[in-house]
DNA sequence: AACTTTTACAACCGCATCATT
DNA sequence: AAATGATGCGGTTGTAAAAGT
């Protein structure tokens, strides 16, 4: 079925209001009640569409609208929604009494979005981006002391950031760093004796700082420089493996293949991933870089202790509050969920 | 001071859905 | 049931103001 125009754009003023047409808007809703909007601007005398002044009304005119800056609450309120719902932004805006789904919209794309990305949160699904964790020193943390033969970003080589398993390394090495040391120095010369002789034997490896996103190249003949790349990757997949298969021999895997030691694996009851929540009290994530520098966690996450203090729901403050503070505020706000083989804890 | 770039937000546009005829 | 109208919604654009050079 066709559909005439809303209204005819013929002679109808576009773009910003006028005061006076403000005014004459205002004048006839407050006699006519809104509604009707297409004839409204007819029957009110502006040279407007419908859709416009009912546009004007319910965005910026009604008197009911809250203007001014968000508080944390109403931001929390939002990102909190936002996680659920999406980009349903009416229904969010009918949780936050005087506010606009334009103008949390407006304030979702150039506020808390780009502060989400800045943190390391994707602002779609709301998840952490572990594929901007820098593994290496993930790991080089976890090690602590490692020798110095041992390269890190060899043995990372061109593994995906994001492999489950290295986390479970990762986890695993520092466990056995705190629980025993013995063991774990055991594993380094492991660790470095395996490194070693696959490194002697093998193509050589990619540029440790080269981007690992970068790599995601199309390659389309078999010839180009990509595929050379990819054989190495094969390569490195194959020694990976096999490091993986000689943690594995003094190592368990736990319910959901996440690799501990066998030591420990009884510590390690079956229960759903930990639901992270970055909240000062409990998890003190400003503490990651105690004792260690190399540590990167600060690169993704702001510290939820450099908040201006712990949240109040009746405080005023609020709106004088820096964008820093908010920053630092919205993202311990966020919920991350962290795979259970990698404690945090472990990086303090 | 002049110019350029970035940011913030009001407004527009097209489509979807619901209501009415 | 189909056609049409009214309104709502979400993505996008335009532009003024602010910030940077």
């Amino acid at each position: 079925m066709g559909r005439s125009p809303c209204c005819d754009k013929n002679g109808l003023k576009k773009g910003p209001w006028t005061t006076e047409e403000d005014n004459i808007l205002i004048n006839y809703i407050q006699m006519h009640g809104p509604g009707n909007w297409r004839a409204l601007p007819k029957n009110a005398g502006l040279e407007r569409c419908g859709k416009s002044c009912r546009l004007r009304w319910t965005n910026y005119l009604r008197p009911d609208i809250k203007r001014g800056r968000f508080s944390f609450e109403e931001e929390e309120t939002i990102i909190q929604l936002h996680s659920l719902m999406g980009n349903k932004w009416s229904a969010i805006a009918a949780r936050l009494p005087g506010r606009t789904d334009n103008e949390i919209k407006n304030y979702w794309n150039t506020h808390i979005r780009k502060r989400l990305l800045r943190n390391g949160i994707d602002p779609v699904t709301h998840a952490p981006r572990l594929d901007l964790l820098d593994l290496s020193s993930l790991l080089s943390s976890a090690l602590c002391n490692i020798p110095s033969t041992l390269n890190v970003s060899n043995l990372l080589g061109t593994q995906p950031l994001l492999n489950p398993q290295m986390l479970s390394i990762v986890n695993t090495l520092s466990t056995l760093r705190r629980e025993n040391p013995e063991m774990f120095l055991q594993y380094l010369q492991q660790i470095n004796l395996l490194c070693n002789s696959q490194m002697q034997t093998q193509v050589p490896i990619s540029q440790p700082n080269q981007n690992p996103l970068q790599n995601n190249q199309v390659c389309t003949t078999s010839s180009d420089p990509c595929t050379s790349f990819f054989n190495q990757t094969q390569v490195m997949q194959s020694n990976f493996e096999g490091f993986l298969s000689n943690m594995t021999n003094i190592s368990c895997l736990n319910s959901q293949g996440n690799l501990i030691p066998s030591s420990m694996a009884e510590n390690f009851p079956s229960q759903p991933n930990h639901m992270f929540t970055g909240l000062p009290e409990s998890s003190s994530l400003q503490s990651l870089n105690n004792g260690n520098q190399n540590f990167g966690f600060d690169s993704v996450m702001s510290t939820p202790l450099s908040s201006p203090t712990h949240l109040n729901s009746s405080s005023t403050y609020i709106n004088s509050s820096t964008e820093d503070e908010r920053e630092s505020y919205c993202s311990s706000l966020l919920k991350f969920e962290i795979p259970e083989s990698l404690d945090i804890n472990d990086f303090m």
